[in-house]
DNA sequence: CTATTATTGTCACAAAATGAGACAATAATA
DNA sequence: TATTATTGTCTCATTTTGTGACAATAATAG
C-alpha cells in the first residue's frame, strides 16, 4: 500500500512541477521493481532533494573466493564504466546507516562488517564529463547545472562479506553488479581505482589488529582455509604450524567435528570464530 | 593592496544587496585585523557562499609539555563555549588543503604531521541551539534558516605539533585558543568530546607503526623525553631498557652530543629524528 | 588387506625478541 | 673526596617465533 501513497504524494508534487515529470517516470519504474524482486531500489530524483548536497558514500566491499580476493563493482548500463557501488545520505539519516543502506541495497546483507577508510575530497576527483555519461546512459540528459555533476567529497567504507551467501543485486535501470578479481579489475571511474587500493591498505593493516578476517569466510572454515585467506591478503606466505599456534592461541576459535572431503588424507577440523571473545 | 581591491569589490557586491551589509562590516574588522598581525584569517559570510555546504573540518591538535598531552581549544566569545577549531571547506580547494590550512590559521605553522581519523555524521550531532549562542556571542543574530545552523557532517583531522613552537592564534572577533590539558578538559559543544577521544584511540593504535610520536617532540630530545611521551600517550609505564633498545634498533635516531642540565647526574645524550629512514 | 600418498595436528628444538635486574660511568653537590 | 641521581650498557631469564620432524590419518592403488 505505502507504494501509492507514495506514488500518490509525487502526483501532486508534480502537478505543480512539470521539471519533475521524468522523476515520476523513475518513480514508477522503481516501485513496480520494488514490488517485483521484494527489494527497496533508491530512486535519484533530479533536483538532489532529501539529500546531503555534496557528500557522497563509496563502498569497497570485500569477498573471497577460491584463494583470491573479489570486490563488487557496478557497471553503469550502455556505458562500460565500472564504479563501486555507493549512494548519498538522506537529510534524516546517520552517516553510517546511510552506508549500512548502500550496501544492503546491493547485497541484500545486513549485519555487516564495514567501517569507514578513508574521506575522498580532492578537487580533481570531480569528473562532470563522466558523470554526464553515466546519467544519459540511464537515460537522462542531465541540465548543465545538475547536482549530479557538481563537485562530490566521498567518505570511503570497506565491507568484509562470506562470499557464498551474496547475490549481487543489479538495479532496475539495468546497472550490472557482480563480483571482480581484485588482481584483474577493469578501470574504474574517477579516483575509485585509489579507494580499492587505500581500502586494501588498511585491511591489511587492521587484519592483526582487530581479528576482523573471519567476516570472509563461511560460518565453518579449516584452518588451511583461514590461513590462504591471511596468505592473500597480506600477500605473503605464512608458516604453517606458526600461523596455527598464534591463532588457537587467541582462544578465539571453537573447534568443531572434522571435515570430510573424500580426498586422501588426514581430515581436518572445522574452527568456528567465537564472537563473545572480542 | 590586495586587502583594498578585495575590499572594494565586495563594496560594489553590497550596493546590489543590503543584506551583506554586516558582512562587509565583518570584512573590514577581518582585514584590518589580519594587516595587524599579519596573519590570514577567515570569514564566514551570512550565506556560505564560496563553501562546500554541509561539511566542515575539527581539529584534534596535540602537544605535550610537562609529561602531559595538551590540545587546542576554541573559546568562543561571550558564550563559555568550548569548541575544537574547525573550519569550512572552499568550493576550490582540497579537503586536506581545508584541514591544512585550518591548522595554519591557529598556530602559524605549516608542514605539520597532520591525518585524517573518523568522519562525524550522525543527525544527533546537529544542533542548532548551541551554534545560535556561537554567533549570537560574535554578535550576528541568525536568520531562522541560516546555513550555520543545518546540519554538518564533519571530517576530523589529529594534528601532532612541537608544542614549543606553537603560539595559538586567536582570531579578531575575539574567540580565544588555548591549550587544554587532555586530562583536564572542559565541557565541550556537540559531539566534540567523542572526537577527541576518537582522535586520542587512533593516536595510540598508530604510535608505533608508523612512529608519529616525533612530532610531539622538540627537534632534539632526550631517550627519556621520548619514554615520558610514550607513556604518557599509552597510559602506561614502559621498561626504560627494553625501550631504549626498541627505539635503537629501529635506527631511525641520530645521536647528538649530550644535554648538559646542570643536574647532579650524568647528563644523556640528545638525539634527532632521521626522517629519511621512514 | 597392505602399501602408498597427501595433508593434518602436535611436538621438539633453535633463534629471536622481550622482561628484569645489575652495574659501572658520569655530573653535579656537600 | 664521598654522595646522589640518572644514564648507557651488559647479562641472564623468560617468552615468543621460526623451523623441521613425525606420527596420525583418509583415501587410493595394488
Amino acid at each position: 500500500m505505502s507504494h501509492f501513497v507514495t506514488i500518490i504524494e509525487e502526483l501532486l508534487l508534480i502537478t505543480k512541477n512539470p521539471a519533475r515529470y521524468s522523476d515520476f517516470f523513475l518513480l514508477i519504474a522503481g516501485k513496480l521493481f520494488e514490488m517485483k524482486n521484494q527489494q527497496p531500489i533508491e530512486v535519484i530524483t533530479h533536483d538532489g532533494e532529501g539529500l546531503l548536497p555534496g557528500l557522497a558514500i563509496d563502498a569497497v566491499i570485500f569477498g573471497f573466493q577460491q584463494n583470491q580476493l573479489k570486490i563488487l563493482l557496478l557497471e553503469h548500463s550502455n556505458t562500460g564504466l565500472f564504479a563501486l557501488p555507493g549512494g548519498f545520505i538522506r537529510n534524516q539519516e546517520n552517516l553510517n546507516d546511510a552506508a549500512r543502506r548502500v550496501l544492503a541495497q546491493r547485497t541484500g546483507l545486513q549485519n555487516i562488517y564495514l567501517e569507514q577508510f578513508y574521506v575522498f575530497g580532492d578537487c580533481s576527483r570531480h569528473n562532470a564529463e563522466t558523470l554526464r555519461k553515466i546519467m544519459i546512459g540511464k537515460g537522462n540528459i542531465p541540465t548543465e547545472n545538475h547536482w549530479l555533476l557538481r563537485r562530490f567529497v566521498s567518505v570511503g567504507y570497506y565491507a568484509l562479506i562470506d562470499f557464498e551467501k551474496v547475490v549481487p543485486v543489479s538495479d532496475f535501470l539495468f546497472d550490472n553488479c557482480n563480483w571482480y578479481d581484485l588482481e584483474n579489475l577493469p578501470d574504474l571511474i574517477l579516483d575509485h581505482r585509489d579507494m580499492v587500493d587505500k581500502a586494501l591498505e588498511t585491511l591489511r593493516a587492521n587484519l592483526d589488529s582487530k581479528l576482523i578476517g573471519f567476516n570472509l569466510l563461511p560460518e565453518t572454515f579449516t584452518m588451511a582455509d583461514l590461513q590462504s585467506l591471511y596468505e592473500t591478503i597480506l600477500g605473503e606466505k605464512l608458516r604453517r604450524t606458526s600461523f596455527q599456534r598464534k591463532i588457537l592461541s587467541l582462544e578465539i576459535l571453537e573447534r568443531l567435528d572434522k571435515k570430510w572431503t573424500g580426498e586422501a588424507h588426514k581430515a581436518p577440523y572445522l574452527y568456528k570464530f567465537i564472537k563473545d571473545q572480542l
